[in-house]
DNA sequence: CTACTACCTGCAATATCGTTGCAACAATAT
DNA sequence: ATATTGTTGCAACGATATTGCAGGTAGTAG
């Protein structure tokens, strides 16, 4: 939490309310959380924070790496906290976004996409998960 | 074209003039195509065949596993034609969608996918394509 | 060939996700 | 303290997609 406010300074961003409650709504929630998500979650913590600037601080962040988005089951982006890298499965059926380790795909994948003439940085496998 | 027909038949779909619009647009267009992409292709050629019709038809043809559907750059869904079995490689720059043959990706991914317990359907690859 | 019926269409309203213009405000540096 | 410049809240807007409904039509049975 303080680390990424931290990072958000030393990218050239200003420490405000409205992006504390954001990282903060970020941690609090864990996994991969929606704008709407977070928003919510400030609102029913006591918090204020307009989407407009949910929005705008879950862009900033990402842009400076501190977070990144994967595309739910909807198409909405979902955000989660850039640890080491990673890749991510969703669930189909609930919609749940997990985490897989780079390592565990990233030599036979880089193959499969430099085939294809494609540099790869992200993935995101759709199935099904354990609990459904 | 014709097959498409006859299998949206098969699964008890009515081959009414703006479905076969909706298909002969696939076709022609080629590659992966969103909603909007058909519907002013259809307009444009002198068809006639309202929004919902083309997203209804669209989502038909998916659950008839005819067409498949990935999400684009902006989280619009994009469909192409089902061949063999492939997943798709997404330009984050241009928004190109590229196949890659399910088999180059296979292995090393059933591995990764397993060990969260997951049962893989379909991935994503993101990065910037050779043109880019 | 006619009539029937379930499926499909077009229209228009609506939902959801996200973006933008703008005036007022506030975090940081000096 | 003051200036500078990034941020905020608001409200309007845009795009994608879905839905309810009345009317129309493909396919089928007679």
């Amino acid at each position: 939490m303080q680390a990424c406010l931290e990072r958000l300074r030393a990218g050239g961003g200003r420490c405000t309310g409205p992006r504390v409650q954001v990282v903060r709504a970020l941690v609090e929630h864990g996994g991969h959380a929606s704008a709407g998500d977070l928003h919510r979650r400030i609102r029913d913590g006591g918090g204020s924070a307009d989407q407009a600037s949910v929005y705008r601080t879950l862009a900033r962040l990402t842009e400076l790496g501190i977070t990144h988005a994967v595309p739910g089951l909807g198409g909405e982006l979902h955000y989660g906290l850039g640890r080491r890298p990673h890749h991510h499965a969703l669930c189909r059926k609930c919609g749940a976004i997990v985490d897989i380790p780079a390592q565990l795909v990233a030599a036979a994948l880089a193959g499969a996409a430099a085939l294809s003439g494609f540099a790869l940085d992200a993935l995101v496998m759709s199935g099904s998960c354990g609990s459904c």
